[in-house]
This record gives structure tokens, C-alpha cells and sequence, in this order.
DNA sequence: AGGATCATACTAACCCGTCGGTATGTTTGT
DNA sequence: ACAAACATACCGACGGGTTAGTATGATCCT
């Protein structure tokens, strides 16, 4: 059985620092779940933050990943906008463990690591505020509301699913739709 | 000069596990920022548990107050979110640590003490829900959307302010208003 | 071809600071 | 005088991290 050491302690550490909490949950308690000892963990990481750093990398990484092959495909705003929503919420559902811990537990990284983070994270962010102004300019999009506010709300309606998502009824993919269509629409009927 | 010492613990423990987390802040911390002793901490409270536990109470208490206000005047289902909306915004500017210790901290709650948070919790939800219903049934709110699913959308947005709201230029009541109308309306032009 | 050398990938045992909590003493208001 | 409201000193447990050592291959020299 070959396994991938440093990538097992990865994942076993998101789901424990997922489900109790970064500094709750010891270095060997994760060893002791992955059954490898200390040393092997501090053979592949320097310190623990390094593991909790390893974690958000995974999750910037694909998320940004994916949020770049839509705007290689030149959507017009509203419909890029509605395929990032889309993609976002398939990457929270996919990497669940780490987007926890990314959320809940970011602030606890040294400050050159946070600010790391915070940066791709800044940029991820900007694709979808770049996109709300060109809605706006466009005219597809309301110009009386700030684009940045805009984007904190609708970041807080995706990222916010973290906290109750659950295989149910709906796919990820259907879940983002309704997402889109509620920051898109909005919640009033049309006509009234 | 007289204070309220298990006040000020719970305050300053709030500040101190909002900024550094509930682990890495010890009750020596705590102590010492409240200039008192640990004897004086555990007088008052039996376990540091204890004190997140207040933290909470607090809280979600002030929040449920301001919503029975609102829903005490009778206003039609979409004014009464409106006002919901504000309110809540205006109470996670209040409450700003204990907001952030509320959502970062919940789960590291014994079973028992989260138990009851999260009741509380599913009470106020529970409000913004039924208004969301009767809008639906009243015809002012779109019917094509989950009832359950926009109340949890609404939540991530006026939620995830607690991320990045700061004494900015918009007062906490206008950000809601502005909230408010992104949710109700969408980011959408009408004219589209 | 095959022994010598070295890098990789760990293990087991341990160190010392810190933590939540407690036991007991002291002060203060009434 | 006596309870309420602390302060002081300390305990046992556990935390992250380190250390010395080792089994197992890969590589190189002759």
C-alpha cells in the first residue's frame, strides 16, 4: 500500500481542525489519525500553522483555479457572475473540511503567512467585483449600490453556506443556481 | 471607582477571544487585561467555558429583543424584513466581538451549552423565515424560490458582515437599508 | 557485479513551558 | 463578627516541538 504521507496528514488535519478547532485539536491526535507518529509529521512540516497554512493553500488554489477558466471563456457580466457563483459554491461543496477551516481559523496564521493568504484571496474577490462593474457600466447591472458592497453581499451568501450545507436535496450545482438567481433577482416578486 | 467585575471579565474576555481566539487566550490573559486575579475570574465563574457561554447569551439576548420590537408593530412582510435587516445589522455593530466569538467559537460549546445556543439561534431565524412565507403567500415575495433557502441567503449576507464591516462611511442603519435592498431587489437593472 | 556511502523517511522517547483549575489565605464592607 | 469578594500560590496534565537513532532503498566507485 503506498499512500501519500504528507498529503494523508493534510486532509486528516482538515477534517479534525474542521470538527474541533485548530488549537483544540493536537498534533497528536492528528498523527495518531493518520497512524504515523510526530516525527514523520515534522519530517514534511516545519510547525503545525504550517499544516493549517497547507490547508488554505489547497482550497485558494482550486478555487482560483476554476475561476479563471470562466473568464478565459469571455461571458458577458451577468452570466459570468452566475458561473462563478456556480463554481464557488462546487468548490465549498467539494473541499468542505478546508473552507471551514480557511474561514474559521485564518486569523490564527502568523501575519506573513495571513497576509499570503489574504492576497490571493483579495484577488479571487476582485474577479467578481470586476465583473459586477462591468455589469454596471453595461447597464445590465444597478448603478444606485456600490459594486464593492455588492460584492461583500454576495460573497456573504455563498461563503455563509459553509455553515449549513449538507448533501440534501439539492446538488451544488443547483444550490449555486438558486444563489444566482436570489443576488441576481432578488427576493420580491417582479411584478409587485 | 466601583465596576461590575464578571462584566468587565466577560467583555474583556470578549475583546481578547475575538482578536486571538478562544484557545489562545488564557484566563491568565483575561485576568490580567481585567487587572484582577484569577481567584476573582473563578468567584464568579466556574469554567472558562463559562464565559464564552456568556459571551453568546449576550448576544443572541439583545438581538431577540430588538426583533419582538419589530415584529410588536405589525408591518407587512416585506417592511418587516426591511426592518429586521437593520436591526440585525445594527446589532452585529454593536456586538462586534461577541458576533465574531459567536460565529468562530460555537462549536468548541460543550454539547449541552451549544444545544441551547443553537435553539436560541434557530428562534430568531425562525422569524425572518415566517416573514419570508407570509411575503410569499401575500405575493410580494417570489414563490419559485425555497422560503428556507432565501432565509439562508439573507443570513450569509447580513451575517458575513462581521467579517469586514468597519466604522466606515456608512452608518450601521444604512448598510442595512442598502443590504435590505439588495436582498429584496437583486443586483439586477428592473429594465433588463 | 557488488560493497561503500549517503539520502530518504521515518520511530520512540523525551523536554519544558503553559494551561485550566483549586486550595487556602487575606481583606473589606456591614 | 462574619460572610462576601477577592488574592496568592500551587498542582497535575498536556501541549508543541526536539532529539538521537534506524530501516530501507538509491547511487556511485571500482
Amino acid at each position: 500500500m503506498i499512500v501519500d504521507v504528507p498529503e494523508t496528514l493534510i486532509q486528516i488535519a482538515a477534517e479534525l481542525f474542521a470538527s474541533r478547532g485548530y488549537d483544540a485539536t493536537s498534533v497528536n491526535d492528528i498523527v495518531e489519525a493518520a497512524s504515523v507518529t510526530k516525527g514523520a509529521l515534522y519530517y514534511y512540516f516545519n510547525t503545525k500553522e504550517e499544516l493549517l497554512f497547507a490547508i488554505h493553500q489547497r482550497f485558494i488554489e482550486a478555487e482560483m483555479a476554476q475561476a479563471q477558466k470562466i473568464l478565459a471563456r469571455y461571458f458577458k457580466p451577468a452570466e459570468r457572475i452566475r458561473r462563478l457563483i456556480i463554481s464557488l459554491i462546487e468548490s465549498i461543496a467539494e473541499f468542505r473540511n478546508e473552507v471551514t477551516v480557511f474561514f474559521r481559523e485564518r486569523h490564527r496564521l502568523s501575519p506573513e503567512l495571513f497576509a499570503q493568504v489574504q492576497a490571493a484571496r483579495d484577488q479571487y474577490e476582485a474577479i467578481f467585483e470586476e465583473a459586477i462593474r462591468e455589469g454596471q457600466q453595461e447597464g445590465t447591472f444597478r448603478s444606485d449600490l456600490d459594486a464593492r458592497l455588492m460584492t461583500l453581499a454576495l460573497f456573504g451568501q455563498c461563503n455563509w453556506t459553509y455553515t449549513w450545507m449538507k448533501p440534501g436535496p439539492l446538488t451544488p450545482r443547483e444550490l449555486g443556481e438558486h444563489l444566482a438567481e436570489i443576488f441576481l433577482r432578488g427576493a420580491l416578486n417582479r411584478s409587485s
